[in-house]
RNA sequence: GGAUCCGUAGCCUAGUCUGGAUAAGGCAUCUGCCUUCUAAGCAGAAGAUCGUGGGUUCAAAUCCCACCGGAUCCA
């Protein structure tokens, strides 16, 4: 289908002549602030040299000259704006008959022509429980992935668990003096948590329980058996409370990888480095990748005592992860304290001559902090994932109750549940990614406004219509949609697969949010002015129900992408 | 010391990549609207030196430079 931009472009292109091509004209076309001033403009400045007149005047001539394209029905100049306004009949039925053909599902799936690509996400530390900021991290994950999905990629969804490392050990070591013995009598990773605090509590006392941690990390690279035992049953119960919070939360992986796994994996990449002289050994035997060159600082790679540290780990992974899963791109979904980390880590992979190296990105998304500043797991100062799904669930739940008190107990909580992981995924994608997020727990949850739950809400409304409409006897007829704001909703609703294209391109799921709510809003306004069931006509109500059931499309399908629940009541 | 990111009404944000018409929403405040399809909604009022200063341009929240403030990372 072309879109209505490019059959205005080349409607213009025809008609200015020489300077523009197509190309620029689509990118000077735009839309206006208002929507009374017309769907598409074209501001005529840029003619204004090569004509010698002045854009006013070259608006007012192109006005009358210019042969419109079949799907506008007027062109308006505006001082120096060609203004043109689509056929609202053909575009309505374009789009509206195209959606309500698409019972199923949005996009599609594996249509083998994209790209193989893995996200990577979450990556929790085995010592503590999950936070906001794996929620944060989680949302834009499983978004991006959906998104990548429904345009036709092939998505490998994978966890990278750190689970090994001087964290552990300091958790392994309070368990030892305090809870030896002891089996989890709450959900298993927090209890493995609070030992990581207890520890953080007793060293400000005992500086000394620093080198006793040490010293246990010491004994698991020697693998010790004791200490691997132990260090293996925290893992599990760790690995096994964050199983339960990703099912309560959503998250879903494909593939699971562990740090441990690959440590100490990178000995070839180590010795090829060094041999091409893109590694260069420190006075004290420390492997050091030399970056100075390219406008990075130099990043050690190998500890002195040959030991690896992270990156050393992440370079034997992410050849793996090529190599095996034969992946076109590779994408990492990880804070953006690690910033000058990936761009380190990808130049290396350059530098070694991989040729994917191009096809790694970082997806940066800001920090989560909170009123009292940034979050501080060993504190224990941290909202825990578990704790405010809970807690949201609890405000959802009042909420519901508040206004129907006679639904069953069992429908109430099915409810709560989908709203306050609503109220909590759409919270964390309707803002760019890269900028720093604020959370305050008392304030930052509503469900009204522009949140997940009035986007559930719109669309329980659009539902609650199709239901009591019952089924449609006579065929919707397209030029019955002459009110403004059924028009800008078509439009929405047209604009929807272009939107969640850009969003994939860009992964930047907020660009779906807000559309969502611009749907929603339209919607809103369309649904207090103007009735569907109690129409004028047999043919319009038809032709509304259409265009009701055209939105709670969108806003399902949207929604479902943010892998945000669409309820049909609420 | 160096690098990167951020700064838009009391608060939270969109818009910045790709410059264009009166800077767009939400929260909070105020006024209306439930005997018509779900009021978690709608309509409206009020609220902005787009951090500051300079530059480029017919045109700057948007591009460039400097500075201020905040955050992060590196040493």
């Amino acid at each position: 289908m072309v879109s209505l931009k490019e059959e205005l472009a080349a409607v213009l292109e025809k008609a200015v002549g020489k300077g523009l091509v197509k190309q620029d004209i689509l990118t000077i076309i735009e839309v206006p602030p208002q929507s009374e001033l017309g769907d598409f403009a074209f501001p005529c400045f840029k003619l204004s040299p090569a004509m010698k007149k002045a854009p006013v005047e070259i608006a007012k001539q192109l006005s009358e000259q210019i042969k419109l394209p079949a799907s506008f029905e007027k062109v308006v100049a505006t001082g120096p704006y060609l203004n043109f306004f689509v056929k609202k009949s053909s575009v309505a039925k374009q789009t509206l008959s195209a959606v309500l053909k698409q019972k199923e599902k949005f996009g599609h799936s594996n249509s083998g022509k994209g790209k193989k690509v893995m996200v990577e996400y979450s990556a929790p530390n085995t010592n503590k429980p999950l936070h906001v900021g794996h929620l944060r991290n989680d949302s834009i994950g499983m978004a991006v992935s959906n998104l990548l999905d429904a345009t036709g990629h092939k998505v490998i969804k994978a966890n990278l668990v750190n689970d090994r490392g001087i964290h552990i050990c300091k958790s392994m070591l309070a368990y030892e003096k305090w809870g030896k013995g002891k089996k989890p009598n709450k959900k298993s990773d927090h209890f493995v948590g609070d030992y990581y605090v207890l520890f953080n509590k007793h060293v400000k006392e005992n500086p000394s329980l620093e080198e006793e941690a040490r010293f246990l990390l010491k004994k698991w690279e020697n693998k010790d058996k004791a200490v691997h035992a132990l260090w293996k049953k925290m893992n599990k119960w760790a690995i096994d409370g964050f199983k339960t919070t990703y099912k309560e939360f959503g998250s879903h992986f494909d593939i699971w990888f562990k740090e441990s796994e690959f440590y100490n994996q990178a000995k070839t990449l180590i010795k090829d480095g060094l041999e091409s002289e893109i590694f260069y050994e420190n006075d004290d035997g420390a492997i050091v990748a030399k970056l100075e060159h390219h406008k990075l600082p130099n990043k050690i790679v190998q500890r002195a005592d040959g030991t690896s540290i992270y990156i050393t780990n992440d370079l034997a992974l992410t050849k793996h992860k090529f190599e095996k899963f034969k992946l076109s791109e590779s994408i990492w979904v990880v804070g953006s304290e690690q910033n000058l980390y990936f761009k380190q880590l990808f130049k290396i992979f350059d530098l070694l001559g991989f040729k994917w190296a191009s096809q790694c990105k970082h997806l940066s998304y800001g920090m989560v902090y909170l009123p009292q500043g940034r979050m501080k797991s060993r504190e224990g100062t941290v909202i825990d994932a578990d704790d405010l799904m809970e807690s949201v669930g609890a405000l959802a739940a009042k909420e519901i109750k508040k206004r129907y008190p006679a639904l069953s107990k069992a429908e109430q909580t099915k409810r709560a549940k989908a709203i306050a992981l609503a109220a909590i995924k759409f919270f964390m994608l309707r803002i760019d990614e890269a900028k720093d997020l604020h959370f305050n727990p008392e304030e930052s949850l509503s469900f009204e406004g522009e949140t997940g739950p009035y986007l559930q809400y719109t669309y329980a409304r659009a539902k609650s219509i199709l239901r009591k409409a019952g089924k449609k006897q006579v065929k919707p007829d397209y030029k019955l949609l002459t009110e403004n704001i059924e028009k800008k909703l078509v439009l929405l609703i047209y604009n929807f697969p272009g939107v969640v294209e850009k969003a994939a391109n860009t992964l930047e799921p907020h660009l779906l949010s807000q559309h969502l709510l611009e749907t929603a809003a339209a919607f809103n306004s369309f649904y207090h002015a103007l009735q569907v069931i109690n129409a004028d006509s047999k043919e319009l109500v038809a032709t509304r129900l259409a265009l009701v059931e055209a939105t709670s499309w969108v806003l399902k399908n949207g929604l479902n992408l943010l892998n945000i629940q669409a309820i049909e009541k609420m």
